[in-house]
DNA sequence: ATAATACGTAACTTTTAAGTTACTCAAACG
DNA sequence: CGTTTGAGTAACTTAAAAGTTACGTATTAT
């Protein structure tokens, strides 16, 4: 897995980008392929499928003029890496949580 | 669970906001010790604050004259879905890689 | 009652992102 | 070998995000 450089985080944060990737979800598709599902010109659209790459959300393999466009999953990994730093502290909180009631039904008795 | 008012992805491409989110896994902090942390007028922060509130990230409580700020799973559920959207991508990807081999070694028999 | 504190809002500037057109290049096609 | 097709680059425009200062408003402290 290379480094990626390009953030994920921005590189999801436009609607367009993410439409393509879940086009891409469906199938690997070329740079224009992808591009009839947009109201935007071929440049834009080129410009966008370089962020998803930079950002390790896809990769490219060049077909003769053709630029095959597949989903790869390192850019969801960091995303993932992410979210499950706070996934722990909600199981932390819960944890706490626990113990406070434990302690209190124990006052009880 | 409250329709988010801003977007989830676009409230973490910022990398500031990103921060407040790790700062505020520690502890629950006000806009003013939230903005200690940052090289940013106070304004700032509190725009930053406002975003991750209206996307899910947050919950805030005014005591008198502080708004004292709490992590909330609601924005975080809503990113997770979207990962989990694409994961079952790669276990079907998966499970038709297996049914090729598995095809393939009976062919050898 | 006055001053200080914690914050929000408004108006504005600056920066960055997203989109465009015009052009170029290489591969495929006839 | 000229022409069409698929795509990248450069220069530019437009639009949106992020930041600022100046000011207003409750709340708390003296």
């Amino acid at each position: 897995m290379v480094q990626p450089s390009f953030d994920a985080f921005q590189a999801i944060a436009d609607p367009s980008r993410r439409k393509m990737l879940r086009l891409l979800s469906k199938d690997s598709l070329t740079i224009n392929s992808l591009g009839e599902h947009f109201d935007m010109s071929r440049p834009a659209v080129s410009k966008h499928v370089k962020i998803l790459h930079a950002a390790g959300f896809i990769s490219i393999q060049d077909i003769g003029r053709e630029r095959h466009c597949t989903l790869k999953q390192d850019g969801f990994h960091h995303l993932q890496e992410w979210i499950d730093y706070f996934d722990k502290f909600w199981v932390s909180k819960l944890k706490k949580l626990e113990t406070l009631l434990n302690n209190k039904s124990q006052n009880k008795k």
